[in-house]
DNA sequence: CACCGAAATACAATCGATTGTATTTGTGAA
DNA sequence: TTCACAAATACAATCGATTGTATTTCGGTG
């Protein structure tokens, strides 16, 4: 009832040598149909269960692989875990799901525990404070394959699942134009991340397109939690001249920007047209509706995971040293907060 | 780059034995503080990384714990998950995160995992699906400690940490009771889990409380996803008298309820209160707010963990073999669409 | 200078499973 | 009956770290 039985003690039990009951267990066909039965039914009879432990030290692989997210409560990043839970038990392979909670010495941490545990690879969204990639040179050079999705970094020959943020902040910032803004603020993130970057790049294009002369007082610069929405929305407010558009780099803020315009009496989209991106699932329902951006999260997982364990299952010296990266595209989902 | 260094790798660079390498890497007193130096700088130089297969293998524990939870998107497993996080890694402890999905053969698949990682304990909320203990005996059996937390089974001596789901579902009953409700809806989950029967308990001890007379039709079992609620809404309306209340046992199927009423033009709360369970973030922005009972998740998640590592620590057969219990407290929270 | 005891280090077994090699068993053909 | 050969099983090393025991080193004392 207390020490887990070991192939060592069916080995006993029936008088044959363990690597027989080994061989059994993994339906070797070097051993007799016989003994397998035999062996099978005092396994189940002792209550046997392997020590992967040991078996994965001895084979030194895993079947598992690593995923850090910054949150797993982000509808975004548990639809892109489903795709990879998906893609990967179908190939045999474990997640192990860890979140950084966007702190940087949390993913340092994690980073180390997963390679301690030596798992096969790892699927990585790096947090919002990662400046800085030592962790991940120390991932890279020790060998264990790696990708990012979603925010990645610039580290050479590591490839990434992406979706198209450049598109979306044009697509997000061009909609709220055509439907007359003017002045559009836009809420960004840590510019560490090229996706922040990608998205307020893709905003100005989108300015420049329209000869809309972009003015720099108009993009705030935060986490984008609820409460940093709420600030840049007093913020826009503060300003000399009429806001009349916003375009949230993620929904939460958006939504924390709607809730303080709300109590403060400005209409949304009446006053101001507001687009978010993400589609987190509170979009759909607040009212107004967000409009934002989809993103295909668990399509992103899945692609994710059949690059990581084509990276696993090869060579990576065989192959070129240049990084892949996929780009999904994302699509604005139009609803009532942008309707002017 | 390749191989990964091990202590020998240290131990031959610098002419000196393995165990002292191990020693000095776990900063035992029996090496001189000279040798523990050089061993540093040689393993820093290595580039080298305790693994943990080898180390847990050897001292047969592995300072994890295994978490399954039907859904980590749901905000209330989430926050629990939080709360287990914190505590863990403060006694040193690492966590594994899984999803069942609510489906028992997934569930069986990761207790297996589990057990076969030598997770040092378990802490588990149960799926819907899950009416079959065989592999919770097994667990049992094989001596993990293990605990159920939210969602339990009957299993003797196995804890629990669970919130008060009668009162729960007694408060919402009767907020809608003293709202002025009379027919009062009634959306439940699988009646193998508790928390549902005793949720539906709470409810028609409200109903007798006030003296208003319990009808089965009123009483709808599914899964309680958002279409389920939708399903629920219009079979309630098809009932040939009025119903003017509803209880749903989450928030979830409350707000495909809500949806569908919405649809139908039957205005809430006008026409129907409605009190939710689990306050998702959704509810407090869908609009009418959604009245619901709000769990402290994150405190149970401490309390559970706090609980698992005591046993964990503690030998199982010192004390009794009498389960404990640990209740808290929910309450309600009152918003816009219980108000008459 | 020899010797004692503590400090430092080396030796060797071990955790549980896997796997290459060697040995035994068994079957059919000569 | 004997031999060849394949099938079945046993032997033994190994994965990387830990840990109890044995040995060496060294400073200090008489």
């Amino acid at each position: 009832m207390e020490n887990k039985t070991t192939i060592h003690d069916i080995a006993k039990a029936l008088k044959i040598d363990a690597s027989t009951v080994s061989r059994a267990l993994n339906n070797s066909p070097r051993v007799s149909q016989k003994t397998k039965d035999r062996i099978m039914a005092k396994a189940n009879e002792l209550g046997y269960q392997r020590n992967l432990l040991a078996s994965n030290l001895r084979k030194s692989v895993t079947n598992t692989i690593g995923v850090i997210v910054p949150r797993i409560s982000r509808h975004f990043f548990s639809s892109v875990i489903s795709g990879i839970e998906e893609t990967a038990y179908d190939a045999g392979y474990n997640v192990i799901i860890c979140q950084s909670l966007e702190q940087l010495d949390r993913e340092r941490n994690i980073v180390e525990t997963l390679l301690a545990n030596r798992v096969d690879g790892v699927l990585l969204s790096v947090s919002m404070e990662t400046d800085e990639y030592g962790h991940l040179l120390k991932m890279k050079n020790n060998g264990t394959p790696f990708l990012f999705f979603d925010r990645h970094c610039e580290i050479e020959g590591v490839n990434s699942v992406l979706i198209d943020d450049f598109q979306g902040g044009f697509d997000a910032t061009e909609h709220l134009i055509l439907n007359g803004c003017k002045n559009i603020g836009h809420f960004s993130g840590p510019q560490e991340l090229a996706i922040y970057r990608n998205r307020t790049a893709g905003y100005r294009k989108a300015l420049e397109k329209h000869k809309i002369p972009y003015r720099s007082e108009l993009v705030l610069r935060s986490s984008l939690m609820e409460n940093d929405g709420a600030e840049g929305a007093k913020t826009l407010l503060s300003l000399p001249y009429k806001v009349d558009g916003l375009f949230s780099a993620n929904d939460i803020a958006a939504i924390g920007a709607m809730k303080y315009f709300k109590n403060e009496g400005v209409k949304v989209p009446e006053n101001i047209a507001i687009v978010g991106f993400s589609n987190e699932p509170i979009s759909a329902v607040i009212d107004p509706s967000l409009t934002t951006i989809d993103q295909p999260g668990f399509q992103i997982g899945q692609i994710a995971t059949k690059l990581l364990l084509e990276e696993i299952g090869n060579p990576p010296s065989a192959k070129a040293n240049m990084a892949k990266t996929t780009i999904l595209k994302s699509s604005l989902i139009e609803r009532d907060s942008s309707k002017k």
